[in-house]
DNA sequence: GCATTAACCACAG
DNA sequence: CTGTGGTTAATGC
């Protein structure tokens, strides 16, 4: 296990900027620090919950295994709680969390976590905020792809990459076809053709992993009208 | 009916 | 693993 300071920690959560120094001498004494490796499962569904983790550097991806296929619910970066509604809501996970680079971790204790909550209102105020931006992010996408077509749905997933992931026309992209494909909620072969469709049409660059954004505003007209 | 959309299958690189 | 072509089912005009 490594040696951690909580207080000195540079990659604290807002929440964590509202504990006081006895808080956090126990936050260190109730988590550990653990890397995680590109394809590790850092949550995994089914599995009995017991903390809460904090993501401290990495990208990982939030899924679930549906009545008949793999769903990627959401992608996020670090920094970032994770877990925090499968730990509070239920005892089983009902979701997996799978890193998409190298990552580094911080478990904490759902128990301990649970008392910080109670014990103090600015830090669980701040854990409510990041809680409902997560929801009404969650509800927006989830009406985009129940009523956009397929190429809007790939169109708006491109750009929300680029700009909230990235921040960068050109990026990498973390995910290969067959996950694209369960994050945008198609078939690998829909998706297939309508990045070809995309490239052809010189709205995207790409070669393998590798995307450009060409021609912004024409993908954003397609992320609209669906 | 006819056109469009998207999933499923098969196969090739 | 990824791209493409053919086929099929559902939906809308």
């Amino acid at each position: 296990m490594q040696k951690h300071s909580c207080q000195n920690c540079k990659i604290r959560s807002v929440a964590e900027e509202f504990l006081s120094p006895e808080e956090f001498i126990k936050l260190e004494a109730n988590s550990a620090v653990v890397d995680f490796k590109k394809g590790d499962v850092i949550i995994r569904q089914k599995a009995l919950s017991l903390n809460v983790v904090y993501l401290r550097t990495g990208l990982v991806k939030i899924h679930m295994q549906g009545p008949s296929k793999e769903k990627i619910l959401r992608l996020v970066k670090a920094p970032s709680y994770l877990g925090i509604p499968t730990t509070f809501g239920d005892k089983i996970n009902n979701y997996s969390v799978t890193a998409l680079t190298d990552t580094t971790v911080c478990f904490i204790d759902a128990s301990f976590f649970k008392m910080l909550t109670y014990g103090n209102g600015k830090f669980a105020y701040e854990i409510i905020i990041d809680l409902c931006k997560n929801e009404l992010f969650d509800q927006q996408r989830h009406i985009n792809q129940e009523q956009k077509q397929i190429p809007g749905r790939v169109a708006e997933t491109l750009i929300c990459m680029s700009e909230m992931l990235f921040s960068n026309s050109t990026f990498s992209l973390p995910l290969s076809r067959v996950e694209l494909a369960d994050l945008v909620g198609t078939s690998r072969e829909s998706l297939s053709r309508i990045l070809s469709q995309f490239s052809c049409e010189q709205l995207i660059k790409m070669n393998g992993s590798e995307i450009q954004i060409l021609n912004k505003e024409r993908l954003e007209m397609i992320s609209q009208k669906g």
